[in-house]
RNA sequence: GGACGAUUAGCUCAGUUGGCUAGAGCGCUACAUUGACAUUGUAGAGGUCGUUGGUUCAAGUCCAAUAUCGUCCACCA
């Protein structure tokens, strides 16, 4: 065999591997016969989108998880997408189109606009789907779906014509969230509050018919207070709370609003808080969600004072034409003029921004589309609670599962229309006759308005939220393939946790509302990765980690490892290079591993052993533990525990194979066995390092691809026995002799030679081969000769251990340290005598023995008896010592 | 204001249904160029598991308080 490099070099391979797997059709469920399937829908990432450490997370979880499944022979579909994210890419594209051309969106149009958006995305979202390859991710790209692509926005909009024959939508004028710089509406997830140092304004508004603002001694006020005192334009009354005395005698009275002249009553609303400010409210139902909703229910009516570019309207009198920032500023000095203004105090509060582009919030009153998440036909968030209260969803981890429960009791109606361009536009028509009261739900523009027959219809001028159709891609998705609605409802769903509620929830209401079923049966959040200094990656901040930088420098299983280890699911986690560069190294010790085996002469890939083929204790011990680990991450796989999986596998790998076994094999080769557990350690790590086990499998010149071969099943009846026992004891030996030469500073060149005793001939039996005796000698142990049963006596110059009933006796030719060596056997007494009389305590405790399980017991008992001979065996050493 | 999470070695973090004297990686100390690997090997130092109570034969693990940090939600007139 032609010689392998001595460390692997993820990057001459990974591409090709790729390409293979993708040729070959591995992930096309359609070349799978079996009849159990496992589906997992991946997140589309935003089409105008690049692969950041976010997604490697999330898809090297999916991957894993796909990837196992398949292994085990389930008809395995990775489904890949792309997501139009409406107002993220109209903000995105609209900037670079102003920084290239100079234009906005308006010099264009909608209809040219819409076209150049979606040709910007087609280009950028081939881009991001190279970059997800890089990762590894097994997905079935003939299968990749776009929020947009035809088949899958009519299931979608088809669900819209449903919800409003069902009575679920409306259209109404209602206030809502409008980022002015998006000049769109929005909905409640999709605002952020950032706190923000402000002032609070006392502004004494003058009671009707009682004193004067010229401030008269006998002047009657009713102070309000407010952070926004240009809003007070729009006020249309003022509200206390009932049970504040200080008002009572002023509920019912009139005030004048100050700047406008107008007479608004004085009202009481239980919803008013008395502790804050005055206790007494400006209500401007046009302007805050509060003073709407109190203004409804006391029919103030509602004077819209700012428009949707967030300058004061017509309305606003002299202030027209102002920024809101403007008109507060000269209204304060008009109310100072007017003697109005009591004082301003500073108040920290929260301004609401818009989620993509930070613009401050404007709360205002507008005709917008509605989904009624309690409908009386269907109530959207009912069927999800009840859903997710009955575990049709497992959620993992399980504490979000409260959190979910909780946000959709208090869920408000749902705005879905959007004033932006870039996304599906409502399917929904206006006869120019009959006005904008009456409308038409049609999938397909109607020839006659229905009422008039008259043939001027237009389509309403509104988008959908994003979060309507991604809401829907559970299902839009396998519905817009034949054959593939035996994926769903799908096996496992894995996002970031901040989409909780932007996505994990739509995806639950819309799926149970269109398909009576929930989207998906396993609900998995991974958590945020974060810097070294636990700092969320920004480009501001130009604290991003590339990954496709990493996965140049490091290979893609050596990111997959960093971002899967060392973290719990739904936690947040950091990474680093220097925690990148660990895995790179595993990667390369597993290289090696691969690299010593198949230097061997003959040596193949073995899936099944026989009897014969085990001939030492130490080809026992590495089958059993081999055994052992199958066992142990397949249950952990399963339990969706893949980093404590991973840890175990990789504990096996280096500490048990490389360390040990592979040492023992150089000195009594057993060909069979090397490749029986590489055979499995190969298969065992693929899901988690795809391409350097695919590569390593490569070399041994398997017919069919890794990526198809079966998941290593645990042999149940696989005891521990004697011989297992017997090489861990030869393990205890060396490390005890390594051990010893350290502390005594005795360098490896110098030989020595040892005597082992033990009173148990069948024990001793069990070294006493030439193998196990080359063993003990060759693992760096410096160990020239070896002798047994010596009478104590003649070894009174020897330095001596204990294992277990094995007593070791080291000649070091008096280089040891007899007070050092006291000091050391007295510490450990001590050690021990602690842990036995605790052990002791214990087991004559009657509670214990009898409440503890039989197999604690039995065990605590045994660890107690070897303790004891331990110890009595040290107090014996100490004394010969004198 | 409400909910959730975190608190374990110098640092970053694991620790499954409570059960053998609490683990890993990095870093640190000392040693080692041995036939796959210095991206390595060998050995070691380092922790009263935030605090206080409780449940239990048994608590890092369960419960209750509490402190600190963080996240989310709501309110902020």
């Amino acid at each position: 065999m032609k010689e392998l490099p001595k460390t692997y070099e993820p990057q001459k391979f990974e591409d090709e591997i790729y390409r293979q797997w993708e040729d070959g059709g591995f992930f096309n469920p359609d070349n799978s016969t079996s009849m159990e399937t496992y589906c997992n829908i991946l997140p589309p990432p935003n089409a105008n989108g690049e692969l950041h450490v976010g997604h490697a997370s999330g898809y090297t979880v999916m991957d894993i998880f796909g990837r196992y499944n398949r292994m085990n022979g389930k008809k395995t579909l990775l489904l890949p997408g792309k997501d139009h994210a409406g107002i993220q890419t109209q903000v995105v594209f609209e900037k670079k189109l102003t920084a290239e051309t100079g234009k906005t969106r308006y010099d264009f149009g909608r209809e040219d606009f819409y076209k150049k958006t979606y040709d910007f995305c087609m280009d950028r979202s081939g881009y991001m789907r190279s970059q997800e390859k890089k990762i590894g991710i097994s997905a079935d790209w003939s299968r990749e779906r776009f929020t947009l692509d035809p088949t899958v926005l009519k299931t979608a909009l088809e669900t819209f014509v449903k919800m409003e024959k069902d009575g679920l939508i409306y259209k109404g004028k209602r206030i809502i969230n409008w980022c002015p710089r998006c000049a769109t509406a929005l909905s409640d997830v999709e605002v952020l509050h950032k706190e923000t140092p402000g002032k609070l304004y006392f502004i004494k508004y003058p009671l009707e018919n009682e004193g004067s603002s010229q401030g008269g001694s006998q002047a009657k006020f009713i102070t309000v207070a407010t952070t926004r005192p240009e809003t007070m334009l729009g006020d249309t009354g003022v509200a206390v709370n009932p049970a504040d005395k200080r008002f009572s005698n002023l509920v019912g009275k009139n005030i004048i609003l100050p700047l406008q002249n107008t007479i608004i009553p004085i009202i009481a609303d239980k919803r008013i808080d008395q502790t804050f400010g005055t206790g007494a409210v400006k209500i401007t139902p046009a302007h805050d969600p509060l003073d709407w909703e109190i203004g409804k229910d006391h029919n103030l009516g509602e004077i819209q004072i700012i428009d949707e570019k967030a300058l004061i309207t017509e309305l606003g009198g002299k202030y027209a034409g102002m920024t809101t920032h403007e008109a507060r500023e000269q209204i304060i000095v008009d109310l100072e003029k007017l003697n109005l203004l009591e004082k301003i105090e500073e108040m920290g509060h929260n301004v609401s921004i818009c989620e993509r582009c930070k613009t401050t919030i404007e709360p205002l009153t507008s005709n917008q589309w509605f989904i009624n998440v309690d409908a009386e036909k269907f109530s959207l968030k009912k069927k999800a609670i009840e859903a997710i209260k009955n575990s049709e969803i497992e959620i993992f981890p399980n504490n979000f599962q409260k959190v979910l429960i909780d946000w959709f009791d208090n869920m408000r109606d749902w705005c879905i229309s959007r004033q932006i361009w870039w996304g599906p536009q409502f399917p929904v028509w206006q006869c120019d006759n009959c006005g904008q009261e009456k409308y038409i739900v049609s999938l397909e523009k109607p020839k006659n308005c229905p009422h008039c027959h008259g043939e001027k219809l237009t389509q309403d001028e509104n988008t959908f939220d994003t979060w309507f159709t991604s809401g829907q891609w559970a299902y839009t998705t396998l519905e817009s393939r034949e054959g593939d609605e035996i994926f769903y409802p799908s096996d496992m769903m894995i996002m970031g946790r901040d989409l909780l509620f932007f996505w994990a929830s739509r995806m639950i209401m819309m799926s149970l509302y269109t398909t009576k079923q929930v989207p998906f049966k396993n609900l998995f959040f991974t958590g945020l990765v974060r810097d070294k200094e636990g700092h969320k990656f920004s480009k501001s901040k130009g604290n991003g980690i590339d990954p496709l930088e990493t996965i140049e420098k490091f290979g893609a299983d050596a990111l997959r490892m960093s971002l899967l280890m060392d973290s719990a699911p739904g936690q947040d986690s950091r990474l680093y290079e220097e925690k990148i560069e660990t895995f790179r190294n595993f990667a390369n010790k597993l290289w090696n591993i691969s690299k010593y085996c198949l230097s061997q002469e003959n040596f193949k890939l073995i899936e099944e052993l026989t009897t014969n083929d085990i001939k030492t204790p130490a080809d026992k011990w590495i089958v059993k533990k081999l055994n052992d680990t199958i066992f142990e991450i397949t249950k952990l796989i399963e339990a969706k525990q893949i980093a404590l999986a991973a840890d175990i596998l990789k504990t096996f790998t280096w500490n048990d194979f490389a360390d040990w076994y592979l040492e023992v094999n150089k000195i009594e080769k057993n060909q069979a066995v090397l490749g029986f557990v590489l055979d499995k350690i190969i298969r065992l790590w693929h899901p988690f390092m795809p391409f350097i086990t695919e590569h390593i499998w490569s070399l041994t010149k398997q017919e069919k691809m890794l990526i198809i071969s079966a998941w290593p099943k645990a042999n149940l009846s696989l005891q521990k026995d004697s011989d297992t026992q017997a090489f861990e004891t030869i393990q205890n030996i060396i490390t005890t002799i390594r051990n010893v030469r350290t502390e005594n500073k005795i360098e490896l060149g110098k030989k020595i030679s040892i005597i082992l005793n033990c009173p148990d001939e069948k024990i001793l039996q069990a070294f006493k081969s030439e193998f196990q005796e080359d063993i003990i000698k060759r693992l760096k142990t410096g160990v020239e000769t070896i002798e047994y049963n010596a009478p104590e006596k003649t070894l009174e110059n020897y330095t001596k251990r204990i294992i277990g009933t094995v007593n070791i006796f080291i000649n070091l030719e008096n280089a040891i340290d007899n007070e050092k060596e006291k000091a050391r056997i007295e510490k450990e007494i001590v050690n021990i005598e602690n842990f036995v009389a605790g052990q002791k305590a214990r087991l004559s405790n009657k509670d214990f023995v009898s409440k503890a399980p039989a197999q604690v017991i039995s065990q605590q008992q045994e660890t107690l008896a070897k303790k004891e001979v331990e110890l009595s065996q040290l107090k014996k050493q100490i004394e010969t010592l004198g």
